[in-house]
DNA sequence: TAGATTGTTAATCGATTAACAATC
DNA sequence: TAGATTGTTAATCGATTAACAATC
């Protein structure tokens, strides 16, 4: 809305939308603070800018990124880590072939220095891209290196990490199996809704 | 646990695996019908397939990908489509260069072949992996075309399609702030009771 | 049979929706 | 002031948890 130039808009607007009811946008910004003005509504880019204080986009964590294959690439050349309040500094990888080189400006360094390279950059965020048979040991030691959170995007799902350490999974699986059960007969007793 | 030779597995056991109860495990399987045997809990082999069943995974659906980049790529070489159900027909692109290649054995095709191809192939799902600003375009041109779903994973929001056309949607930049945000300050308040 | 564990109903909890007074 | 729309409380709805009879 900011970029369409849009400075005004209502909860009903907002609801209308994103396919919720305006007492649910209501609420949930209200689950953070009175973000809008009676009678008005809410202001386009201080709305935006109070969200994205919230989600924490103007922070900077530290990331790394383990698994320098096709899907790292991807990241690498098209993700915009900044927008996510994310600075991406490194690959690791264990192919002697691709150690040394560099991905869009980012460096890849070998498996075995991981730990120290954590611990040396106080690394925030470690981001795998790796085989999925290969995302919980690795997940492990990053958590025991001193990592905070591990974004996880294997389709293995990872147990419980030590020191508190958070893990964010996104399984691309899952998401493709979702849409076959909505195309599939199994659902067809359902309502008919899309998000 | 099929993998690992598991053979019976109870609700309580499936539940403390996933962290969650074991009634809302038996709740949800009893939604698509009873899988398990009182006394005895549930059988893996059986379990498994009965869940692969309603999923859609046996089942195959025709799919093409839009944007034959770096996602793209990762995809192809790594993303198991066949154990989600679908098969994958052809990638479609704009640049010259690439079209009349091939990824992994997947032809590469000039996008304006797209409707043409959805149309003559019987396409089922479309795959979004193309700059953000172009996919909702893309997205409304294959539902016109006849596609029956749509798996999006750029970080744009799609409207609602014509057609009845299903939306699935993944959105990277989701997951991450996801993350990012219980990292932050932002969420260190959220356990306590306040007025 | 005795023990275990499901399928299912009832109780509890939380989240969504509706309503409206406050107020811009 | 009059109209609009929020913040917030109350009502409704749905989802999770607990309990237990059925039964393997």
């Amino acid at each position: 809305m900011m970029e369409a130039g849009v400075v005004r808009v209502s909860s009903n607007e907002i609801g209308a939308q994103m396919g919720l009811t305006a007492s649910q946008i209501r609420q949930d910004f209200n689950c953070f603070g009175g973000f809008g003005q009676q009678g008005y509504g809410y202001n386009v880019p201080k709305l935006r800018d109070q969200l994205a204080e919230i989600l924490g986009m103007h922070q900077t964590n530290t990331a790394v990124i383990v698994g320098a294959g096709h899907f790292a690439h991807a990241l690498l050349h098209n993700f915009k880590f900044g927008n996510c309040g994310v600075q991406l500094l490194a690959a690791f990888d264990i192919l002697p072939t691709v150690v040394g080189t560099s991905i869009a400006g980012v460096p890849i360094r070998h498996i075995d220095t991981l730990e120290d390279y954590i611990q040396k950059h106080e690394v925030d965020i470690v981001i795998l891209t790796l085989p999925s048979n290969k995302a919980e040991e690795m997940a492990k030691r990053a958590a025991n290196a001193g990592v905070r959170g591990i974004w996880n995007l294997t389709n293995e799902a990872l147990p419980p990490m030590p020191n508190g350490v958070l893990t964010e999974s996104m399984h691309l699986s899952d998401s493709l199996l979702t849409l076959n059960y909505y195309l599939s007969d199994a659902s067809e007793s359902e309502n008919t809704e899309e998000n």
